[in-house]
DNA sequence: TAAAAATACTCCATAGGTATTTTAT
DNA sequence: ATAAAATACCTATGGAGTATTTTTA
């Protein structure tokens, strides 16, 4: 059975003749004819009588007739509404947002465009820049921002904010007074770092061995899952650690942390929003998308 | 779009594989990639992304799924629908009987068939035998009952029961005593007749002209509508009339009226069952047809 | 006679296959 | 290396046409 065919049917119903029918669905009276034959075959059921001047439904051409008008309302109904998908600026995103991005620079910006296009619901997760990368690379989320590159050839990355790391230290600890320190002087101190899949700590350990040295030389005092974890751990006098300027502006404020310079290396990195290179985005990811851009240039 | 290319596009949104779909629908795997090649440009729209392991639905690739789903649950629906009506013994049928059949005999034969098939409804309507040829021919109704076959080459004819037409006269008439009477001698008195299109009329004047005679040489006091009133012009005195002994069976044993013979002619008829030759004749006819022929054997 | 449907046929698009290549994990 | 999808290519079915015949009003 085929679409075409119950179209052909409907309309010889409709006209009760097959030439007609034939008109005006712009094919020729063999052609019906043979498509009404094909149909009947199919089913094995007469479905049309042809008297002569007219053609009419049997009895299973009258069921058949019903349940085609709506087949063939359902189709043009699922063009449409098709159609009309692509283009609509409504329904729900969701975010996998890492740490950072998710805690100081997502929420605002979602909030903001929440405001522009109130038909749009957005849903932000955060978890590490490796679960990032992993949902978006199995298509369980089509959108992340993370702090770090992973390397996975499904992915596509596209720098977002720029970020700084920050070496993060208590008011009470030896290196706080003298404003700067050398990577070898570092290794004396012990780290508070966080977990393997932290974009953080990615950024932290290409920072050191772009300068040849081996993470690995660096203490670690202890190993914490979150920023905040981090930034209590550094309070409580665990250890030191590069940590994003936007975590702990508040804290550099009113001199709950102090910040070390290290010359020596570059401490800038950037954000990425995250996406499958095979995913085709949908419209309101694209919208999304457009707005993060936009608001980085600003 | 095409019904076999929702079947497969639903099988790879399912199994979230061309491969695995192919199987299941018994095609192989480069046929489901063209399948789906061919409606992503009839739609003009991706609706798959391909994803290396697994295939996932665009936003309106989920759209169309959910349409899909239900075109091609109705259409397994209609299929079934259409095999179950043929077996099926219930619904309406609508007959259409002539006077005489239709006072006089299709009653008791409807009351007796409803009976053992109580799902089926039956609707009787009575007109002239014209009438009931015209409205099979043009499809208005799918059988009728008559007394008399009209010339038309789409109609198919079946005896029914046997009638006779019976001279009845009113008991003061002269011919009232004489129980038989020739047909020259008929030419004489006054006739009420039913009108043209009338089976009774037909009949009777069939029955004249195979002795010969022109059916005008009879004289025509007045043209009546139905047998009910021929039965009560002859009463009145109006005049005679041949008219169906089922019509005046009580009326010949009170004797209201009285029976003359017409040794010369053949007063017998038959009914007719028709339908239209090209017509198919559903479930519920047939069984119907059946049990008319079955009623005529008994 | 005129109109409608069926038939016979031709043509070609495409659904289907197999074999192979490309791509992604 | 393996598995999946795409590609290339071939075949045959059947959808579409034209021309003609058959049927019926």
């Amino acid at each position: 059975m085929e679409l075409r065919q119950l179209e052909v049917f409907c309309r010889i119903v409709e006209t009760r003749s097959f030439s007609k029918a034939a008109r005006e669905v712009g094919l020729t009276q063999p052609t019906v004819s043979a498509h009404i034959k094909s149909l009947e075959e199919d089913l094995g059921i007469r479905l049309l009588d042809r008297m002569g001047k007219e053609a009419l439904p049997t009895k299973e051409g009258e069921v058949l007739y019903r349940f085609a008008k709506r087949v063939l309302a359902l189709v043009t109904e699922a063009k449409q509404e098709i159609l009309r998908v692509r283009n609509v600026v409504k329904g729900s995103i969701k975010i996998a947002g890492s740490n950072i991005p998710g805690e100081y620079i997502l929420p605002g910006l979602i909030a903001r465009f929440q405001k522009r296009y109130p038909d749009i619901s957005v849903k932000l997760e955060i978890m590490d820049s490796r679960e990032v990368a992993r949902k978006v690379s199995s298509g369980e989320f089509e959108i992340g921002v993370l702090g770090a590159r992973m390397s996975d050839a499904r992915l596509e990355y596209t720098k977002f904010l720029e970020d700084e790391l920050v070496l993060a230290v208590p008011p009470d600890h030896p290196l706080a007074g003298q404003g700067r320190v050398t990577l070898n002087r570092l290794k004396e101190f012990p780290f508070v770092i966080r977990e393997r899949g932290s974009g953080t700590r990615m950024s932290m350990e290409e920072m050191v061995a772009r300068k040849g040295l081996d993470p690995d030389e660096f203490k670690v005092a202890v190993e914490l899952g979150s920023t905040e974890a981090v930034k209590e751990g550094i309070k409580a006098g665990l250890g030191v650690s590069f940590i994003s300027r936007r975590a702990i502006e508040s804290d550099l404020k009113h001199r709950d942390l102090v910040e070390v310079g290290v010359p020596e290396i570059s401490t800038k990195r950037h954000f990425y929003i995250v996406t499958h290179r095979k995913r085709s985005r949908s419209n309101l990811i694209n919208v999304f998308w457009d707005y993060l851009l936009g608001k980085e240039e600003e």
